[in-house]
DNA sequence: AATGAATGAGCTTTCATTCAT
DNA sequence: GATGAATGAAAGCTCATTCAT
């Protein structure tokens, strides 16, 4: 049998949430594949019994991690929109939701990387993602559609789809080339390629 | 002792080939981490003692393959050129770029993503993306430099590799997301992306 | 500390009480080594701290749950006795006592059969089927030596044995092959079996 | 993948029969439950790794174990039959076969009894023991349908499957009871109960 | 008296790699 | 040159039992 704990003590919460921070953070140190779970629980002080009495195994937890992290990811990135002038989208808005991302992700690129390939080949990884990936899909698909008028776009829901991909690849690079190219001139050139979707004066030639 | 062999003799070629086709269609249909060596030599129909006396092990056999394939990836995006119009790109030179791109990953978009994520965890696998992906930038800056005259762009090695991401990624996923969106609608909205950073007459308006 | 309590309260005699009911039920329904402490508490409605204030350890359950099933098997078995005409047995009355075996193994005939077999391995539980046995066999042996005029046999004590063995595999066999064979038909010749180590007139042959 | 190895060359026969013994001798003395993969290839003197190359799982090799054993008892008990005069079956003839019964099962009584338990628990382990029973039961059947004019006996195939469960418990309680009661005596009175299920003159009492 | 969180020894199994033949 | 038997570290996970609350 071997029940699933459901934490209701304050100790019980404690523990499977230390067993979640030191998890998170192996994994995003040396890796997913490359952390074991005797690692995991010696990293959270706890012993290997109480990880599977909060975890049913080593996948749950990774799935677990990966809903909260994305969470917070959307939360993130979106929360803050009263300042966005939906449909009067300018070149500063963008950069303001891009940064957001920049910021939702860059406390563990590595492990967002990680997860995301694991899509290919891991179906429960997958359907968290593609929850995630809707949810970012719309959202930008709200902005395009309500700039319609203005737009050089005549398909608002593949457009979506790939300014999503463009964003979310160019933070992986971005955390991950490090030092290499500056991440502001990436975002910069991010924010531009959206940008000139959008019909304005030439003016705006920067 | 156990030198790593370098095959000189036409069998020995032979077999080191029969080898890294197995591996890479093994690793394309399973998945790398999903398959081991022994389903390796079988397929390759060899013995496992020679795998071992043709790689070092099996991250070298990996990193061979990964070298090859990205060589191939590479040639086949920008082998026939000549038929663009180098500093006068239209929206039809963008899409045949694009398309490139998408027949040279489709032999394994898997293949690519898992090797992709492993760079993050293994230097190794980095080095040999990091030569590609060099490759690749220098080309598409070559061309964004061509076109410098109409370009709505400040920083060209930024926006080169905002480009280049922008690809790859959308690759991933249209390999990936399969029958749900078609393939044709992203690589036209992304080609239309990276066509509007020209300047061009508003009657492009598509 | 942590002595094992003797219960005297009411509540503790209902709480024990529940423990081996629930084990019971399990270990006849997914056996023995199928059933884990925390499915016996869970059913139970009881703690695991419990559990173990109540018994030693899980051997103790199994031989007390034994013990009480082995006493109520023996009571099944031999308790209308006084239909059965002691010193002039005939085949209704060797009939009677197999059903009453078949009756008192019914109920859990694999928790029977595996702790049989426990016996091999565990000294503990052998003691208790020894003791069971014995007063099996001593009845048995009571009953032959009521009727030695009219006997075929030497060695009552050692038929006694071969008997009470007969008898018990049968059952376990029975209720084991279930549909296949048609469990009257087995007792039908176990019974004439036992019925023919007494003389009888020819006239008897069925 | 991680096919099982057939062996082919001599070492490799070796091998696997090493395991194959030792783990036969550990099962016997130590009980099934009791001996873990790590015990058996200490005992074996080969690596863990062998064991798995030669062997699915650790149920594998109990049902490999198990099947040989059953044939090697099949063919002790009825090798020699041609010194039964099998139609006319007498007291001896019985006590041969019985003799051949104990013979074949006092290698390792323990062992078929556990097994003869986990019937009860696993498919797999019940479907060899059907298949050896059910060759047991032709074999006593024939013998039956032979002597068919002198019988008492109204359902042959009922009746061979009570004598085969009264034969084989009645050799699992001799083998284990040891000295308490000697064998021969237990021998006697079963052979003694089969024999009387044969109509003979009254100067048979013995 | 009761709880259930915590423990950790111990289990089965995998798989990259070595090396005697 | 080639083979494949053998290796064993290391992984994920179970479960009887303890003990602080």
């Amino acid at each position: 049998m071997s029940l699933v704990r459901t934490p209701k003590q304050q100790r019980s919460i404690q523990t499977k949430k230390r067993i979640i921070k030191a998890a998170f953070h192996l994994y995003a140190q040396k890796g997913i594949h490359g952390t074991n779970s005797k690692e995991i629980v010696a990293k959270a002080g706890v012993s290997i019994g109480s990880f599977y009495s909060y975890f049913k195994n080593k996948k749950t937890l990774l799935l677990e991690i990966l809903d909260d992290y994305l969470d917070r990811t959307y939360l993130t990135v979106w929360k803050d929109m009263e300042s966005v002038t939906i449909n009067e989208l300018d070149r500063n808005d963008i950069k303001f939701i891009i940064e957001n991302v920049f910021k939702a992700y860059e406390i563990a690129p590595t492990f967002l990387m990680q997860t995301h390939a694991l899509r290919y080949s891991d179906a429960d990884i997958n359907r968290v993602y593609e929850r995630e990936r809707n949810r970012e899909v719309t959202q930008i698909r709200y902005l395009l559609e309500n700039n319609k008028h203005r737009m050089r776009i005549s398909d608002p829901e593949a457009a979506a789809i790939v300014i999503h991909n463009a964003v979310e690849s160019v933070v992986h690079t971005a955390k991950f080339l490090g030092p290499k190219i500056d991440e502001m001139r990436l975002i910069n050139e991010l924010a531009n390629m959206i940008y000139n979707l959008l019909l304005h004066g030439s003016q705006d030639k920067k």
